[in-house]
DNA sequence: CTGGTATGTTGACAGAGACAACATACCTTA
DNA sequence: TAAGGTATGTTGTCTCTGTCAACATACCAG
């Protein structure tokens, strides 16, 4: 038949797994169901990914290319929001690329595209000197931590405004301790 | 035979299947292997939890419960320490409480154990006013996003002085924007 | 044109979740 | 104390999934 080769299955099969992650969720994620949706047989995903999580590595990588992206849209302040607006436009996408599900070390490239969000952010804080790195931390952990809590519904809101509220209460402090 | 009642399976089923999770991951966590483990048969389970993911929540629940306690113990600035201690020292719980694979909302007393954890937190920026809700949900994004990055490997340390650097870096402002 | 490689297919197996039917222990209560 | 109902386990079965192996077909280089 004319389609013996598909000619770009694994485009194809992140396209299928992509959707339905967004729409079912991580657990409900499977190699076979993504071939079923792209028209091939059950086996054929291997011809591309090695093994499942090799599949689920690559959609967090794609995850870690548009947040980086966004980011790279803003400055400042809009940084933060950007990163919580990413996360809650894709809730799913989000929850796999920071799940833990998938094991960083064995995908350096994903680690590199995390890295290279973060670099952003880090830029950011580059006027606070010695602490730089610190405050960049400490600024990626508020961000990701108000994504994630939103997420699994832990505040009562979780409109843009209260986000904002949010991030506007913090300062960042750099040298000896003064207290606010 | 005399121990056709095992007693008390329930218990039995979450100590192995909690052993489990710390070494192999949530993954790797099966009600037939947790049957096994236990000396029983593969769908006994099943009178003690409806579905593995109910077991799950159950297992969350109890990582609520010592996170709680373990946040009771300190007061002030540590406690922000004692979050992170808690991830650090089981992260394979941590992930199943704030991974996002439960559904929050089919389990009220999840949600609750959480919230309970929250409150602690919360009543140490009682002194903030009209704005100590949002100042404590900036301090619990804190301390879980500083978590979350430390378990995935974004941060070259994890060591707890780097942790109390990064806390270290913060401020709760409170009322209009006036820069640190 | 021919052989090698990339890409798909069919077939098979084991492990898991879940349901149904059956068995046995326990416990109330009449 | 005997009877019957309920709680708890067991066996059997089904479907789905990941993964391996063997085979088939398309494509490409020489």
């Amino acid at each position: 038949m004319s389609t013996y080769h598909h000619r770009d299955l694994r485009a194809a099969l992140l396209r299928e797994a992509g959707k339905r992650l967004e729409k079912q969720g991580i657990a409900a994620l499977s190699l076979r169901e993504a071939a079923r949706r792209a028209g091939v047989s059950h086996n054929a995903p291997y011809r591309h990914f090695p093994d499942r999580e090799t599949l689920l590595a690559a959609l967090a990588a794609e995850g870690f290319q548009v947040l980086g992206q966004q980011l790279e849209k803003t400055s400042g302040r809009e940084m933060g929001e950007a990163y919580v607006r990413f996360a809650l436009a894709h809730p799913q996408r989000f929850r796999l690329m920071f799940g833990g599900q998938i094991a960083l070390d064995k995908y350096p490239e994903l680690r590199a595209a995390a890295a290279s969000a973060f670099d952003r952010l880090q830029a950011a804080f580059s006027g606070y000197g010695g602490e730089a790195r610190t405050a960049a931390a400490a600024a990626w952990s508020l961000v990701h931590g108000l994504s994630h809590l939103i997420l699994d519904g832990h505040f009562a809101q979780r409109d843009e405004d209260f986000v904002k509220r949010v991030l506007a209460v913090v300062r960042f402090a750099v040298g000896p301790q003064r207290s606010a």
